[in-house]
RNA sequence: GCCUUUGUAGCUCAGUGGUAGAGCACUUCAUUGGUAAUGAAGAGGUCACGGGUUCAAUCCCCGUCAAAGGCUCCA
């Protein structure tokens, strides 16, 4: 399914050789979103209309609120309007002119944009219809809302030249939401209707296939449907559940990851889950973030914190004892489990939760050794994602940002290591200027999933603030006290967005070193029963993770409830398998493999199993 | 937190101002089976929760909670 999507993305010729093609399009879409919702009601004051990725949206401001069914009238009208292939005409206009008619079509929002427009800027505005086509009364009072096939927009362009270009059968509404007005949530809260648009019927076909796809992947969805983990109202939203087989998923991340850490010089760490909040105003954390933490606990007159983050204490572990620059690098990992107050409308299933665990590690150097460190961190970065099926990143660095701590030397050394590595690696990367954390530059992966859509984990941040904050030191060849560098990193962010990344990208379908059941044995009647039970205790002796299923029902019954379960292996256990000590074997994947012995069959799995694909 | 929508059996969903429905799952019985659904019977619900209107509310109204989509936020 994913395959064919991509292919029909990019088959040749489906997109326009202008690139400018789609955004006009999904410009003049919104603009003649805005003009058939104003004429429909004329009351509606219009704000803002862009365009997005596939798409556009128009905000508008009305006291009534739309219902789905405004929605199916608006589009109608709008396929009215695209019929009637008006004209969508520029025009340049003096600033004074178009307040003048602003102030008169009373649109507030509007005058706001204007007012917001450079003094310098050339102003423009689009018409839609036929100015020549007015009478002379309306002519002479061009308010919108008197005439229906006549409308104007602040708009800096491009559009089309006709509305009639818009292919009727390649834009729909999509939904309605609320939005801020300049996003700005302490502004008005507007109505927002998204829709999209295409260049072709054919094109918005691929993009509703694409939506369903996703909706077919929905971590949420396949959490439950396989049993994988809940979220319990009853607990409290974004607490999550791992339940038997997503726990067994879990441990199989966590043994691997701590094992990639162990090989690469790593040492782990285990810390508290609460500290004295003295720590976290220490950190600076407390200014920072304490809308975003959870409340402080008071124990015999101490405060105490439920931890947001893991750096403070990795800090304190390096700190505990003065370190020799012999000793440099130290890397400390932590699968650390932290808690964050999220705001109820943020929480969305394993994806942004308020109890997450990081897999977290911080790495105290020398200067000179930071280039080779995250040069190291890439690499295991890169080596943990490909593992787990991710081969396509997306790479940012982001520079210095105005409000931020540290002298420009140190900046540039850490910004020039972060590019060293890069470097080193050969992976390009973009530059995000000014957006690296107050206390340090950063360098932001994101990986591409199965269906090509994008997700940011893994994260490199050089930290300025902590060393200063905690007076780390390190003891230097000339016996003064240094200050060490360090590098906070994680490769998969949080656990359990990971999970829910993954969950997506295999759309359940694990490969064989992750899957919770490896192999269902499938007794074709009771007589065979304790046969494959005694089969599947062999093959959990060697280290599988093998079940018998007990359901009595007729073997067409056993497969169909195995594939629905998504296991990767059924055996057939039955007379002839017994009679000559083999099972039948039939994978999700590549369906029958004929008759196997254990060994054969040990041997397939174990080939899978290290390569990590599916079987 | 805010806006819109939704909330009926474990799951997916019908439905009505007059005592509640289907399919799947579950239990029991029969069936001893060969690569995606054997048959029959049964059990299962304070129609999210709390108020109000009404002779009567799962349905209409108000509030609360939760979920979905979006906005805001994300060390």
């Amino acid at each position: 399914m994913s395959s064919e999507i991509k292919q029909l993305l990019m088959k040749p010729g489906l997109f326009s050789s202008d690139p400018q093609s789609l955004l006009r399009i999904r410009h003049t879409c919104a603009h003649v979103l805005g003009m058939a919702v104003q004429a429909i009601f004329p009351e509606t004051k219009v704000a803002i209309g862009p365009w997005t990725d596939t798409g556009f949206y128009y905000d508008f401001d009305r006291a009534e609120p739309f219902t789905p069914h405004d929605l199916t009238k608006i589009e109608k009208r709008m396929r009215r309007i695209i019929k009637a292939n008006l004209p969508v005409v520029r025009e340049v206009i003096d600033r004074q002119q178009v307040r003048k008619e602003i102030e008169r079509e009373n649109e507030p929002y509007k005058l706001e944009i204007l007012d917001g427009i450079a003094v310098d800027e050339t102003i423009t505005r689009y018409f839609i219809g036929h100015t020549n086509d007015l009478d002379t009364d309306t002519a002479l009072d061009p308010v919108k809302s008197k005439n229906p096939n006549y409308w104007w927009d602040l708009c800096a362009g491009p559009h089309l030249s006709h509305t009639g270009e818009i292919v009727a059968d390649a834009f729909a509404l999509e939904s309605l939401a609320g939005a801020y007005w300049r996003g700005d949530e302490t502004k008005p809260q507007l109505q927002r209707i998204y829709g999209t648009a295409w260049e072709t019927a054919e094109q918005l076909q691929a993009y509703l296939t694409q939506k369903e796809e996703a909706k077919r992947r929905d971590h949420r969805k396949i959490g439950k449907d396989l049993d994988l983990f809940s979220i319990q109202y009853d607990a409290g939203g974004g607490l999550v559940f791992w339940h038997p087989k997503g726990a067994r998923i879990r441990l199989l991340i966590e043994d691997y990851w701590r094992q990639a850490h162990l090989d690469s010089g790593y040492e782990l760490l285990y810390t508290p889950h609460i500290a004295n909040l003295d720590l976290w105003k220490t950190s600076g954390h407390f200014d920072f973030y304490r809308e975003s933490m959870f409340d402080q606990m008071e124990i015999e007159s101490q405060h105490y914190q439920i931890k947001p983050m893991n750096c403070p204490f990795h800090v304190l572990a390096y700190k505990n004892q003065l370190h020799s620059y012999r000793e440099l690098p130290i890397r400390l990992a932590e699968l650390g489990t932290v808690y964050r107050y999220e705001r109820s409308g943020a929480l969305h299933g394993l994806m942004r939760v308020r109890g997450f665990t990081q897999d977290d590690a911080h790495i105290f150097c020398l200067p000179d050794q930071v280039t080779s460190e995250i040069l190291g961190v890439l690499n295991l970065t890169e080596q943990v994602l490909s593992d787990f099926g991710f081969t396509q990143y997306e790479v940012y660095l982001s520079t210095r940002p105005d409000k931020s701590v540290g002298d420009n030397e140190i900046w540039d050394l850490a910004t020039n290591a972060l590019i060293g590595a890069l470097d080193a690696k050969e992976w390009k990367y973009t530059v995000d200027e000014g957006g690296g954390a107050f206390y340090g530059p950063k360098i932001d992966i994101k990986i591409r999933d199965a269906i090509d859509r994008q997700w940011q984990c893994s994260t490199i941040q050089v930290d300025f603030n902590l060393p200063e904050r905690f007076d780390l030191k390190y003891a230097a060849a000339d016996d003064t006290r240094q200050r060490p560098i360090m590098i906070h990193r994680a490769i998969f962010g949080s656990l359990e967005r990971f999970f829910g990344i993954l969950i997506e990208n295999y759309a359940g379908d694990f490969p064989l070193w992750l899957a919770p059941v490896q192999v269902r044995l499938l007794p074709v009647a009771d007589d065979f029963y304790d046969y494959a039970v005694s089969v599947a205790t062999q093959l959990k002796q060697l280290g599988y993770r093998v079940e018998v299923d007990k359901s009595k029902e007729r073997l067409g019954r056993q497969i169909r409830n195995a594939e629905l379960a998504k296991i990767p292996i059924v055996a057939v256990i039955g007379e002839r398998e017994m009679a000559s000590n083999t099972l039948s074997i039939r994978t999700r994947k590549s369906g029958d493999h004929g008759s196997l012995t254990t060994a054969a069959l040990q041997e397939r799995m174990q080939q899978a199993i290290i390569s990590k694909q599916q079987i």
